[in-house]
DNA sequence: TTCGATCTGGAACTTTTGTTGGATTTATAT
DNA sequence: ATATAAATCCAACAAAAGTTCCAGATCGAA
């Protein structure tokens, strides 16, 4: 099977030459379920294309609690970090589904960026475009209240064509807490708070989008808007 | 004066030609104590290179509570995101003290990059360690308690050679507080709490680590370590 | 269809963090 | 020295988040 490098972002741009050359050195890999892509401070994984899959990205601490940083889906680059300094692997990465992807050395990286400037640019604007999430990530965590995390992440996974949108990418409670830094119990609270607000609707086993300024309104303030309560 | 750029790690390896080429383009500021130097969601305000004076790097939330990511010392380069991108500054940038800097815009950065990979390698290198600088900074935030990360910062500020370090430069508790992404209040109770476990020391008016291992105990699992207690 | 595993709902409780307010102490400038 | 501002200490309270526990619901595989 062939994989269409330049129609990858991070390699768009780049002459067949140098195409050609990248394509050389990757080595594609195909991990089952569950299977553990590489594990924080291990030695440089080198550069991940996900190409077919779903991929977790997250940090555990002490007492085994998890951070899901993102989930990625295809065609996404990943441990771009570690593959440009040569450094730890910053972060865990697991398979959620069975993924194949495409792995760049850290040294063919740094190969294949000496001759081509592009793949350079690529890269740069790659790990301002990360650190611009990691800075709105650290402000959700210092500044906002769970329940308004889980409006933003609301917000964010709806499509914004549609009114109603599904729950999060029919994500479970366990792994939304994962993702806004909590706990199971905790999401669900506040997921009955929402609902009780008329921000959000169970409708079958989904829950939807039922008032998405109230939902903006809640992400932008970090307070509950007062719902007009159905009288004693 | 004269500024010897090839003595700042961010252009460290360039050669004459190109340390000239990126000089005509700087521009050289100097902000009185308090000065904004940029705002966040202004456009793009290029990057500044520290040469004197202290810088705060922060953001603040919707309720005026401020979050210092950084304070700046010379010589240090700053808001390299915006300045590789084009987009609007991530943060704010205020003057400490007196500042001199010297300032690339965006589009001059470029130019100089496009010419010179080293510079354009030196740029990828301190993109990839702001990463992981804020993925460290983004779990802090996730899974510590607030004692811990007051730990963790004596214990960074505190230089490794001497066994007992002052108050973290100095900082008022309220400064403390903003880089800890809390309240005044909150870190003296904190302070209050290591020093019953006795951890930290106060003589004079400056306050003291009187235990690393303990301090790094309560840095790396969270929990502040029993203290023998003398008899009631 | 049934059994076990996974997911959800929700109450009760603890801990941590945030808030308010007042009493001291310490710096700084006149 | 003394007035003024800045920083700290501390207690009491409020709110948010984390924990524990258990009962139902739902899903999948046998």
């Amino acid at each position: 099977m062939h994989i269409d490098w330049a129609s990858i972002p991070y390699f768009a741009g780049m002459d067949a030459y140098g195409l050609r050359a990248l394509e050389t050195g990757a080595i594609r890999r195909i991990f089952p379920p569950g299977a553990l892509i590489f594990a924080e401070d291990d030695a440089c994984a080198g550069l991940h294309v996900l190409i077919d899959g779903m991929v977790r990205i997250y940090r555990v601490n002490a007492e085994g609690r998890l951070h899901t940083l993102s989930l990625l889906r295809p065609i996404s680059a990943f441990n771009e970090v570690a593959a440009v300094d040569g450094g730890p692997n910053p972060f865990n990465a697991t398979a959620v589904t069975a993924i194949e992807a495409m792995i760049i050395s850290h040294s063919h990286l740094l190969d294949v960026m000496s001759s081509e400037s592009v793949m350079l640019n690529n890269t740069i604007q790659a790990l301002a475009r990360l650190n611009r999430e990691y800075i709105e990530r650290l402000e959700d965590m210092t500044f906002r209240t769970i329940p308004s995390r889980l409006a933003k992440l609301f917000l964010h996974q709806a499509g914004y064509a549609d009114q109603i949108a599904e729950t999060p990418s029919q994500l479970t409670q366990e792994e939304i807490a994962a993702i806004l830094g909590t706990t199971r119990e905790v999401v669900g609270r506040a997921m009955r708070q929402l609902m009780n607000a008329g921000l959000l609707k169970k409708r079958g086993r989904g829950v939807f989008i039922a008032d998405r300024e109230g939902l903006q309104a809640l992400a932008d303030t970090n307070c509950i808007p007062e719902k007009v309560k159905s009288s004693p």
